[in-house]
DNA sequence: TCGAATGATTATCA
DNA sequence: TGATAATCATTCGA
C-alpha cells in the first residue's frame, strides 16, 4: 500500500511540466487532442487517488487496470527519472557515517574482557588479569579463577547466541525485505540504490540493537569483574596462628605500636599475609584498641602475661648459661623476634608503682621476674574493667588519643633493642 | 537469624 | 606518604 502515495506524490511533481512525460505522451498514443490528454491524466490520477477508499478487491481490480493502462509506460519512466534524482539527494544527505566511538569502546571492551573475539583463554586471560589487578595472593585463587571463567563463559555464550540470533533475524528481514521490493519493482520504480539504502537502514536498526546487547554484556561483565575483585567479599579471616603473632607483637609493643616495614614483612611472612594485610590489621587494631581500651584489657592481659612467661623462661636460661639476658622469641609465636619486652616492663611495672628504669637490663629481667608473679595472679582474677586498666594501662596513648606523642621506652630502652630494630616507627 | 568481630576500603589530614 | 577514622562487607558464633 505504500506505492500509493509515492505514486501520486511523484505523479504530482514530474506532470508539472516534465519534459519526459511530454515526450512520453507524444510518443505514446494518447491522441492528439491536448484535452483528451488531459482528460485522460485527471482520469488516472483520480482513479489513483480513490484505490484506497475501495475494497480490496476493487482496488486489485483498479490497481490491475492501471498497470495495463496505455498511460503506464510513460507514467513509469517518468517516475523512475524522478526517482533517480531523488535518491541521489537523499544519498548526498547520508554520507558515510564515521564509525560510532560509543560501539567501538564497547567492542573493545568486550575484545579486552574475552567475551568477543576467540574463545580459547579469553576468560582465562581475563580472570588472571583480574586477579593481578586484585593483588590477591589467596590459596583460593584457583577456584575464585574457574568461578570468575565459568560466569564469564556464560556471558559469553548468551551474548554470542543473542549476537548470532540478530544476525539471523536482520539476514531474514533483509531478505524478505529485498523479496518485497523486488516484487514491488515491477509496480513502482525501485533503483538498486533504493534497496541498498533499505538495507543500510534496516542494518542500522540492527546493529543499534546489537548495541545494547552489547552494552548489557559489558555491564554484566562489569558486575562480574567488581564482585571478583572487590576483596571484601571474598575476605576470610586470619587463621589463629597469624592473629596471635599480630597480636603478641602488637602487645608487646603496645606504647609504640607502628611496625617497621622490616617488621611488617616479617609478620607478613610468618602469618602468611600480605605486608598490606599487616598494615591493615595494624591500623584496624590501633583504632579498635584505642576506642575501647576496657574491652581489650582481657587480651592485654593474657598476652602481657604470656610474653612474660616466655620472657622468664629466656632469661632463666640466659642465666643459667651465664649470658646476657635476651627476652628474645618470648611469644608463642616461637622464632619471632619479640624482642622488645620494653612495653611489657613498662606497663606490668606500672601494676607495681615502680619507675621504669631504662637501660638496666639486669634490673628489667628481675622486675620482671618478680612483676610475672603478679601478672599471674592477677590474670584470673581481673574481671572487673577498672582494675583490669589498672593492670594493663596503655601508657603509650597520650591524651589526645594517640600514640604519636608517646614516649616509646621500647625503642630506646628495650633490653633487646639492637640496630636492627624492627622499631622505625620514629615519626610516629 | 542476628549481632559482634574483623579484614578491607576510602576520605581526610599532617 | 602513612596514620586515622569511618564505613562497608563478610564471617562466625550463639
Amino acid at each position: 500500500m505504500d506505492e500509493q502515495p509515492r505514486l501520486m506524490h511523484s505523479h504530482g511533481v514530474g506532470m508539472a511540466g516534465h519534459p519526459g512525460l511530454a515526450q512520453h505522451m507524444q510518443d505514446g498514443t494518447a491522441g492528439t487532442d491536448g484535452d483528451g490528454r488531459k482528460q485522460d491524466i485527471g482520469d488516472i490520477l483520480q482513479q489513483i487517488m480513490t484505490i484506497t477508499d475501495q475494497s480490496l478487491d476493487e482496488a486489485q481490480a483498479r490497481k490491475h487496470a492501471l498497470n495495463c493502462h496505455r498511460m503506464k509506460p510513460a507514467l513509469f519512466n517518468v517516475l523512475c527519472e524522478i526517482k533517480e534524482k531523488t535518491v541521489l539527494s537523499i544519498r548526498g544527505a547520508q554520507e558515510e557515517e564515521p564509525p560510532d566511538p560509543q560501539l567501538m569502546r564497547l567492542d573493545n571492551m568486550l575484545l579486552a574482557e574475552g567475551v568477543a573475539g576467540p574463545e580459547k583463554g579469553g576468560g582465562a586471560a581475563a580472570a588472571a588479569a583480574a586477579a593481578a589487578a586484585a593483588g590477591g595472593i589467596g590459596a583460593d585463587n584457583s577456584t575464585e579463577h574457574s568461578d570468575y571463567r565459568a560466569k564469564l563463559s556464560q556471558i559469553r555464550q548468551i551474548y554470542h547466541t543473542e549476537l548470532e540470533k540478530y544476525e539471523q533475524a536482520c539476514n531474514e528481514f533483509t531478505t524478505h525485505v529485498m523479496n518485497l521490493l523486488r516484487e514491488q519493482s515491477r509496480t513502482r520504480p525501485i533503483s538498486p540504490k533504493e534497496i541498498e539504502r533499505m538495507v543500510s537502514i534496516i542494518h542500522r536498526k540492527f546493529s543499534s540493537i546489537q548495541m545494547q546487547l552489547k552494552q548489557s554484556t559489558c555491564e554484566a561483565v562489569m558486575i562480574l569483574r567488581s564482585r571478583f575483585l572487590d576483596a571484601r567479599r571474598k575476605r576470610r579471616n586470619f587463621n589463629k596462628q597469624a592473629t596471635e603473632i599480630l597480636n603478641e607483637y602488637f602487645y608487646s609493643h603496645l606504647s609504640n605500636p607502628y611496625p617497621s616495614e622490616e617488621a611488617k614483612e616479617e609478620l607478613a611472612k610468618k602469618c602468611s599475609i600480605t605486608v598490606s594485610q599487616v598494615s591493615n590489621w595494624f591500623g584496624n587494631k590501633r583504632i579498635r584498641y584505642k576506642k575501647n581500651i576496657g574491652k581489650f584489657q582481657e587480651e592485654a592481659n593474657m598476652y602481657a602475661a604470656r610474653t612474660a612467661v616466655s620472657a622468664t623462661s629466656v632469661s632463666a636460661q640466659g642465666s643459667q648459661a651465664n649470658s646476657p639476658s635476651t627476652p628474645n622469641s618470648a611469644g608463642s609465636a616461637g622464632s619471632f623476634n619479640m624482642s622488645n619486652s620494653g612495653d611489657l616492663f613498662m606497663s606490668v611495672q606500672s601494676l607495681n608503682g615502680d619507675s621504669y628504669q631504662g637501660g638496666q637490663v639486669g634490673a628489667n629481667i628481675q622486675s620482671q621476674v618478680d612483676t610475672l608473679r603478679h601478672v599471674i595472679s592477677q590474670t584470673g582474677g581481673y574481671s572487673d574493667s577498672l582494675a583490669a586498666s589498672q593492670m594493663y594501662s596503655p601508657q603509650g596513648i597520650n591524651t589526645n588519643g594517640g600514640w604519636q606523642d608517646a614516649p616509646t621506652p621500647s625503642s630506646v630502652t628495650s633490653p633487646t633493642e639492637g640496630p636492627g630494630s624492627v622499631h622505625s616507627d620514629t615519626s610516629n
